[in-house]
DNA sequence: ATGAAAGCGCTAACAG
DNA sequence: CTGTTAGCGCTTTCAT
């Protein structure tokens, strides 16, 4: 296998400098429209690809971002990334993606080898940060977006988020509005989901500012699926006395809940009323249609693209902290 | 803000040289214990981190391999990107993710400058080949996994997939089976989709081999989704006579059709029969249950990246050809 | 087991 | 507009 074709190669095919290569390159304008085309066709006749590698030694800049996701196959992530990556690809910035884990747990193993390639910036979803890990992203003055929650406790730059706290709190409002009282919460991994234990804090502030007890028999724990939410649901049917709602903190849950109550012959939301949350596209044609919170994953991602971008830039940051805000969507089910 | 600190800063404090520390970091048992010891205590006084673009250009090997999917936010792909990245962090090596978009109309660009990074291996999820890409990436010299389908034309190197037209193919014998007649089919973007075009050749060639025209108004091309699934249905309704069978070339179309039958109160499989493709984890929730094809897409990551980890060790890879195969999943909806 | 020297392929001043 | 000169921070021979 032939080594690859180096600048060089092309610079003496095409009769210039090496330095003119670079500038076809890096900033044609500079360059002579002769010289240039010399240049293009050298390197169309050599086949040449540049080396990112020693550009990026050379020049202190990978043009790379490194983004950080709980779990790339939940469709809840992967919007805000494929919209991240398709903007910063508009400007030449390439994606090194990892995930750590649905606890976090690889989090801090995975920002200090990202760290090691030198990205341009970093994106964080969630994720359990320890303090050293944490270090060393300060240290590295890259600029970082942090995503998961709004009310991150130390923000190490900026962030772009919504408030869970605020987004269950509402929701839960909306079901006491519409009169249910025994409202049961599921959610998950409590212990090492900051973004879920605050939408469970959401929910029982919305309770208890109303005057009413919470009733800890009905907040369950579930790993995330159709078949939990189903399940889910037929244990908290077995509570007394029987809950007239369930929030679900995730829409494929509350999908799966409803999917068990048409087996059963249960109406919704008569016999009890599903929510869920995140407007998952299967939300709008569930049936019933299923109440439940919106957020914005995908101007998650373009947000936290422009605002990378803009200090890479070197332009000035109005805000550090972006809230892209959530939306009740009520429909039929609750 | 300081600037990183570097190798010989590490070597100073540990008052060993430069090429000592470097072999405390890449292979610790060349160095006594005493100076490795010294060397790592430096690390951690300083907070160095190594830079991996330099290392990167005089080892000649990135760790990186470039990863090319149609679609992130699509759950079909990111589990076997998700499978793939999380295998090939086991042996240090990172993952450059990019989407071609469904249409794969972005994978020449992509790969070319994907190229420019210098991975050590690559992998492609279908799309629409250039000849200029693909002799970049021949001329390359890395390994490449491609998928997507397991007939591959012109495989440039190593193919991980399975057969779309064989589990398509199946699928439609399945149904004449069970003595449906006039099957549907709902795929999309036949011109450009090799796979979906391979999934509806399989349904022709099983019709035809059986004896029985293809109703070319039996077969439609609609965006993915389960809004889509359910207009998809609604329309094929209208034929004449109806279809007593619909093959959704998806799960998600197929869920969204069940969900229609549901709110017209249509019995399924009674009134009509439905099959999905995937084995998404909503086609066991469905009600009914949906019958469906499964295909090992964590399988697909899996092995795709040990044929490449393989590679990259110079162990002798078998088979460059890897069939996961595919699996008709019989439940209540056909 | 350790170190010195020589690049990897490119970009960034600077000078002309 | 063009070219020359120095590195970027590491790994790799090759000695010792």
């Amino acid at each position: 296998m032939m080594a690859h074709a180096r600048m060089i190669d092309v610079a003496r095919q095409a009769r210039v400098s090496l330095v003119t290569v670079s500038r076809v390159l890096n900033d044609p304008d500079r360059v002579s429209p002769e010289k240039r085309r010399r240049v293009l066709k050298a390197i169309e006749e050599i086949g040449y690809v540049p080396n990112l590698v020693a550009g990026s030694l050379a020049s202190k800049r990978t043009n790379v971002v490194a983004a950080i996701v709980p779990s790339i196959g939940n469709p809840v992530f992967s919007e805000t990334i494929e919209v991240m990556g398709t903007e910063l690809r508009q400007s030449g910035i390439h994606l090194l993606l990892g995930s750590s884990g649905e606890d976090g747990s690889e989090e801090p193993a995975l920002i200090a080898t990202f760290l090691a390639r030198r990205p341009d910036g970093m994106f964080i979803h969630g994720g359990r940060r320890t303090r050293q890990a944490e270090a060393l992203l300060r240290a590295s003055g890259i600029p970082v977006v942090e995503s998961g929650d709004l009310c991150h406790p130390d923000p190490v730059d900026m962030v772009v988020a919504y408030s869970n706290y605020a987004a269950a709190k509402a929701m839960t409002e909306y079901l006491l509005e519409r009169s249910y009282r025994r409202i049961a919460f599921v959610g998950r991994h409590y212990e090492v989901n900051d973004r879920l234990l605050e939408r469970q804090r959401g929910y029982r502030a919305a309770l208890t500012e109303k005057g009413l007890a919470v009733d800890e028999t009905l907040i369950l724990d579930r790993p995330l699926g159709f078949r939990e939410g189903a399940e889910a649901l037929l244990d908290l049917r077995q509570c007394e006395p029987r809950p007239d709602a369930v929030f679900f903190a995730g829409d494929v849950w509350a999908a799966g809940a409803l999917y068990e109550c048409a087996r059963r012959g249960w109406s919704v939301p008569a016999e009890v009323a599903i929510a869920g949350f995140d407007d998952h596209a299967i939300a709008s044609e569930t049936v019933p249609t299923l109440t439940t919170v919106k957020v914005r994953r995908g101007e998650i991602g373009r947000r936290a693209a422009h605002l990378l971008l803009d200090r890479l830039h070197n332009r000035v940051v109005e805000s550090k902290i972006i809230d892209v805000g959530y939306f009740i969507i009520p429909r039929e089910s609750a």
